[in-house]
Order: C-alpha cells, then structure tokens, then sequence
DNA sequence: TTGAATTGTCATCTC
DNA sequence: CTGAGATGACAATTC
C-alpha cells in the first residue's frame, strides 16, 4: 500500500490537480478498482472511517503491546508495523490540512457552497447544490465554526472572499494555507485532494433529503469544524461511532449525550450535540492529534474491504449484526446496512435516501449509481463508510436484521496482488495501528478529568472525536485487543453479549479486562464491522463480565496495560478471520469447542490457528498455573526452612540443656563417688588409696572397690561388694 | 545500558 | 491414540 501510496500521489493524484485546476474534472476513484476505498482515502488516509481501525487498533493493540513483532510467527505483522508507521508520519503531516480545509468550507458554504467549498479543482461543475442543503449545511456547521474562528482569523480575508471565484480564490486559499503547513510537512496535493473531496460533497447533486442526512454528519463533524470531516464522516467507522457513543455512554456528559439507554434512536440523534462540546474540549488536541487518528480510519476502511474479500462466506454465525455491536448505537441495522449499502437501500427508503447523498458526495454520481445497482462491491468502502454515521441518525429508528440475507460486499472484486498487499496492511493495521498516537492520547486523556475524557470521545467533533476517540475508543472500545482487556475494560460500556451460546463472548481471562459482547460472527460478514467485533472481544478480560456497567468505564485508564494482553494470538485470530474469540477457543470445553468448530466452516489454516490458539492458550495457562505452583513450592519450601531452623534451634537447645544435665548429673556422680570411697577403710581401718584403688559399677549393679589396673578383673576379686547408695 | 523478572511458547512427558 | 495438564528450557519483553 505504501508504494501504491506514493504512487497515486506522486502520479496521478498530481496529474488529476493539475487537470482539476484547468476546471477539468478527474475522478481517480472511478479508474481504481471498485473494492479500493476512493482515492482521496488512500492517499490522504485521514477518514473517520479510518478512525475506526484506530480505535480499534487502538483497544485491540494499544500500545502495540498486543502484536509481537519479534515473533517469528509474526514477520509480516512487524513488517506491516513498519509501513504502517510510514504511513502514520504522512498522515500527522496532513492534520493542519484538514481543519483549514473545514473552515474554509464552512466560510463558502454561507455564501455559495460551490465556491466556498474549495473551490478547488472543480468549477461547480457538479450539479447545483440545493440551496437549502447549502443552508443547512451551514447551519450545521455554525456550531463548528464557533472554535474555528481562530483558523480563519488567520486565513484572512481568502478563506470568505471569494467564494464566487472559485479556482482562482481556491487555489490561494489552498497556498495560503499550504506555506502554513509546509512547516508540518504537509503536502500541497493534500489540500488539493481535500479540496477536491470537499468539492465533490458539494457539488454531489443534493435532495432535500440528502441535505438533511448531511447535516447530521455536518453537525457531528462540525465539532472539529472540518470539512474534511464532515466529508470523512460520510466514512465515519462504525468503531468511531461506537467509540463516541461509547464514551458519551459510559461518562454521560457532556450534556446530551450522558445517559440514556445505548439503544434509543436518541443517541444516534445525539451525535452532534455532544460534538459540539467536546469538540471545545478538545480542540487544542484536535489539529494535533485528529490527522492521523483519520488515517489510520482510513486505513481501517481499507482494511476492512480487504476483509471482505478475505472473508469466508460461511461465516455462519451472524445471527445478529445488530446484537453484536454496541447497544448504544442501536443501529446495528444501519451498521449494516452500512455494509451492503444496496441490500440496504432496499430495505428502507429512508436509509437509501440517507446514504444516497454521501455516495455521491464522494463519487460522481453516476459512479454511484453503477456500484449501486450492480456493483455493490465496488462501492462499499465509499458507501459503508458514509452509511455508518448517518444510518446511525436515521436509520435507527428502524432495526433491520438480515444479515444472512447480506451478500458479501466486495466478493472476488479485488486484485489478488493488490489484495495480499492491503492484507498485510491490514494486518498491521489492526495489530498496531496508532498505538502509540494513542498512547500518547490516552496520556493527556488520562491527565485529564474522566469527563474530559468523555467529551473528546463525543462523536461530533471530527478531529477531536478522532483524537481522543482514538485514544478513548482503543480504550473503551476494548480493541486492544484484548484491547480493554486486560484490562479493566473500558470498552465495555455497550457490550451485549451474544444471546447466542456458540457466538457470544464469554470472558475469559481475568487478564483482559476489555470484553465487547458483539457476535465475532456478525462481523465475519461485515469485514469492517468484523474489525469492531474483534477489537472488543479480544481484548476482553477474561474474568470480567460480560457487561460491563457504566460506572467501571472509570477504570479504562488502566486497561492499557491489560490491552497488552492481547497476544499475537488475537492478532492472528483476526487476520484469519476467525468467528469467535480467543477466549471461546481457549476455555472451551472439547465438546463445545467442537462443537463450535462444527458451526463454522472453517479453513484449514483456520483450523489450524484455531487449534494452534487453544493449545497455545492452554499452555499459557498451564504455564502460569505451573509457575503459580512452583512459585507456591517455593514459598512452602521456604517456610518449611524457616520451620526447620526453627526446629534446630530448638533441638540445639535442648541438647545444651541435656548436656548441662548430663555434665551436672556427672558432677553429682563424682560428688558421690569421693563421698563413698572417701568413707571406705581396709582391713586396718585406714582410707583406700585413690592412686590404687576405685569404686566400680558391675553388671550386676553392685559397687566393688578393684585396685587400679585391675578394673577388668573386678567381677572376679571383689573385695567390698554392697557399697551401694 | 544491563541484568533480573516476567511472560509466552515449544517440546516433552505423564496421566 | 488423543487430549489435557505439567514442566523444563528458551526467547521475548518488561521493569
């Protein structure tokens, strides 16, 4: 991906400016291949979208503590580490980018959308805009443009002006602000690529109703007040929502959001409400840290369509997409609709309105309209991208369960080449994606109060949305994989745990923390929303419950270093798309675990790394049961030491004291032995000798007096016999 | 930077 | 024979 990368934009992403300029419009997106993400994604990365992988990275491998690249298993994830962090220092570069491009747009939009819009490389050649979407776009975006004023104060008077002058003031607003970012290494291309993407949202021909879906996104993206954003947003990951509604979910705040039941359709309407507020919150982060939270949505995106191609069809178990995802976002059917943007168009008039719009704000219309009706395929990224915020907002009402019925999206679209390519990517993505960007984020987050925390998650600002959804989400939303696991689980505001038996979660390990109740198995049709299942359940604490109350979200600053829990295994487990967790795997008894396995037609290599998990998991566990144990002999070996000595001493006591008992026992003896041979007379009344003469003791007992070297004789000549005591 | 401690994994053995 | 558990040994990682 990286050389592709620098490809299309040292080529063709060049080439189409410079056609844009002279007011010829180019649609790269429309000579990529379908399953790509659009062009501007790829090059530019940031899209909200993207920040879903982050978040989700984020949970899963937060602080990359989940991947481990000196594993030799592990090659290609170490080497998708190193071209994803290429990939991360491009998209901090673009960040100032992005939020200039906002405000300028929102200047344009009050006088002519065309022209404010970025009047970049394209002329308003697009179809009218609706002029009360213009209006409602700017009114959306009001809210948005309150922080933002700063930026344009110094933009000047370039950013309002010329709105009507489209290329012209454009492009020196684009100059403008690219000598402001060349410092940060921005490229210019970038601007123009946002521009243009802008653009292609405005100038998207617009319905009343699009208008209205757009505002919602604008509302949401307003709180970082960026076009881009509001563009991204179309983009926006279902993992970003999930995070913001997590997080506005678990701490209540900011007002609007706190609170309420995840499921109403409230929450999704709530969306840009608490954007606002947490956008003033967090915008000194925003610029910083917002680019490359997008990027690596982006990325996820990407990934995610890669996915899908990857995915086994069989993936059963989608009972419920819906169940699975957050409670709070209730959407589920809007995620997945999100998904299979055609299915769900059909479905309901109201989503199709909705996401209409947002397709056509990335692609012409026409390119739509084809991916639509034949190719799902080759417009899902663009199109589950965009679906997913506003599905959230309107489509929410209505839940809408057909996953089985979904047809996988991207099937055999993609070029193998480019697949195994993005698959690697993917890889790294998920694994390590922005971990330490998040780490940093959780730092500042940390520092600050949970509120705060809460308000950067919110989902309408944009970057602050990203930036601290990054860091928020990878820690509430459990990605870390064993993201919040491990980890006191922050993720686990919204967790629903399967119904089903086989799919859902069952927290395993104490160790992760992090458990989202989402069914793996919806996720395996939607590979992008797959993303989101794995992040939370893996990184999952085993012991914690499943559902997580509220109230424990406090605790998500310290499920970081739970999240490093997530092993190599839940990083592998994801890449093969396995439909359950780790956890399943692991703790299963083999009947079920076999059961399990039945469920699922898996692949060989599947199958493998499934087995692989379990025993792998099982030593894990052995082990430390084993050092537990050892450790436990140890402690017990020491205490009976210290027993022993203990014993010794006392033992060594003892015989001192026996001894002194003896030596005086002794000394009574002699005592006694003097008194009685003292008293002894021979024949002539006159005392024995001592020299010559001692008492000793026969066998018998009795007390003989022998002359001195003739003890050994004495039984035989006892001369006094009966001296006894 | 070094070294101890911790942890994960593999190989092997036992039940 | 298979699976699970135990454990020594090694390597990776953290402190």
């Amino acid at each position: 991906m990286l050389s592709l990368k620098k490809y299309l934009t040292e080529g063709l992403i060049q080439f189409t400016i410079l056609l844009s300029l002279m007011g010829v419009r180019v649609d790269l997106d429309s000579y990529l291949p379908s399953h790509l993400p659009p062009l501007h994604e790829i090059i530019l990365g940031p899209t909200s979208a993207y920040t879903q992988t982050q978040f989700h990275s984020l949970r899963g491998t937060s602080d990359g503590y989940g991947v481990h690249p000196k594993s030799v298993d592990l090659d290609h994830f170490f080497t998708s580490r190193r071209l994803l962090n290429s990939v991360r220092a491009l998209d901090r570069l673009q960040v100032p980018t992005t939020e200039l491009d906002a405000w300028l747009v929102h200047r344009e939009a009050e006088g002519s959308v065309s022209s404010a819009q970025t009047g970049s490389s394209r002329p308003a050649d697009s179809p009218q805009e609706l002029p009360g979407s213009e209006n409602n776009l700017r009114d959306a975006l009001v809210a948005e443009q309150g922080r933002g004023t700063e930026d344009l104060e110094e933009l000047g008077a370039t950013a309002q002006p010329g709105n009507s002058d489209l290329s012209k003031e454009d492009i020196d607003l684009i100059d403008i602000l690219w000598r402001q970012d060349i410092d940060l290494g921005v490229g210019r291309e970038d601007f123009l690529l946002h521009d243009k993407r802008n653009d292609e949202l405005w100038e998207s021909p617009q319905d009343d109703l699009q208008v209205d879906i757009l505002e919602p996104a604008l509302l949401v993206d307003g709180e970082t007040g960026e076009n881009v954003r509001h563009q991204d947003q179309a983009a926006l990951s279902i993992e970003e929502c999930l995070s913001l509604l997590d997080a506005s979910y678990a701490f209540g705040s900011p007002a609007e959001f706190s609170d309420s039941a995840p499921s109403d359709l409230q929450d999704a309407e709530r969306f840009p409400g608490p954007s606002t507020q947490t956008d003033e919150l967090l915008s000194p982060f925003l610029p910083v840290m917002e680019n490359p939270v997008d990027l690596e949505e982006q990325w996820q995106d990407l990934m995610s369509l890669m996915d899908m191609q990857v995915m086994d069809d069989n993936n059963s178990a989608d009972t419920s997409l819906q169940s699975s995802l957050y409670p709070p976002l209730q959407p589920d059917v809007d995620l997945e609709r999100m998904a299979l943007p055609s299915c769900s168009r059909d479905q309901s008039d109201i989503f199709s309105s909705s996401l209409e719009p947002f397709v056509a704000t990335d692609s012409p219309l026409p390119q739509f309209s084809s991916h639509n009706s034949s190719d799902v395929n080759s417009t899902f990224g663009l199109t589950n991208l965009t679906g997913i915020l506003f599905s959230q907002h309107l489509n929410s009402t209505t839940n809408l369960t057909a996953p089985e019925v979904l047809p996988d999206p991207l099937g055999g679209i993609l070029d193998e080449a480019l697949l195994d390519e993005i698959s690697l990517m993917d890889l790294a993505l998920e694994e390590g994606f922005s971990q330490v960007q998040a780490s940093q984020l959780r730092e500042e987050l940390d520092s600050d109060s949970g509120l705060s925390l809460d308000s950067h998650r919110s989902p309408a600002s944009p970057s602050g949305s990203e930036s601290s959804s990054s860091s928020s989400c990878s820690s509430s939303s459990s990605f870390s994989e064993e993201g919040a696991v491990g980890y006191s689980s922050d993720s686990e505001v919204v967790d629903q745990e399967d119904s089903d038996g086989a799919i859902g979660y069952q927290p395993e390990y104490s160790k992760f923390c992090r458990m989202s109740s989402q069914n793996p198995s919806h996720y395996q049709r939607l590979p992008f929303l797959e993303h989101i299942g794995h992040n939370h359940t893996y990184n999952m604490m085993p012991d914690e419950p499943e559902e997580q109350p509220v109230a424990s979200r406090g605790s998500r600053r310290q499920s970081g270093f739970l999240d490093r829990q997530a092993g190599r295994d839940e990083q592998r487990a994801r890449a093969m798309k396995i439909p359950f967790s780790n956890e399943k795997i692991i703790n299963l008894p083999v009947e079920e675990f076999n059961e399990l396995l039945t469920k699922y037609q898996l692949s060989e290599a599947q199958l493998c790394l499934v087995r692989d998990i379990r025993r792998r998991g099982k030593n894990k566990m052995a082990a430390q049961n084993c050092r537990k144990r050892k450790l436990d002999t140890i402690l017990n070996l020491e205490q009976e030491v210290k027993r022993l000595n203990r014993e010794r001493s006392a033992r060594l006591r003892e015989k001192g004291e026996n001894i002194r008992s003896l030596q005086q026992m002794k000394q009574e003896v002699e005592n006694l032995y003097q008194e009685v041979f003292s008293q002894l007379r021979d024949q002539h009344g006159r005392p024995y000798s001592s020299q010559r003469h001692a008492l000793h003791y026969n066998s018998n007992g009795n007390i003989v007096l022998v002359p001195r070297g003739a003890e050994g004789q004495q039984g035989r000549r006892p001369e006094k016999k009966d001296q006894r005591k």
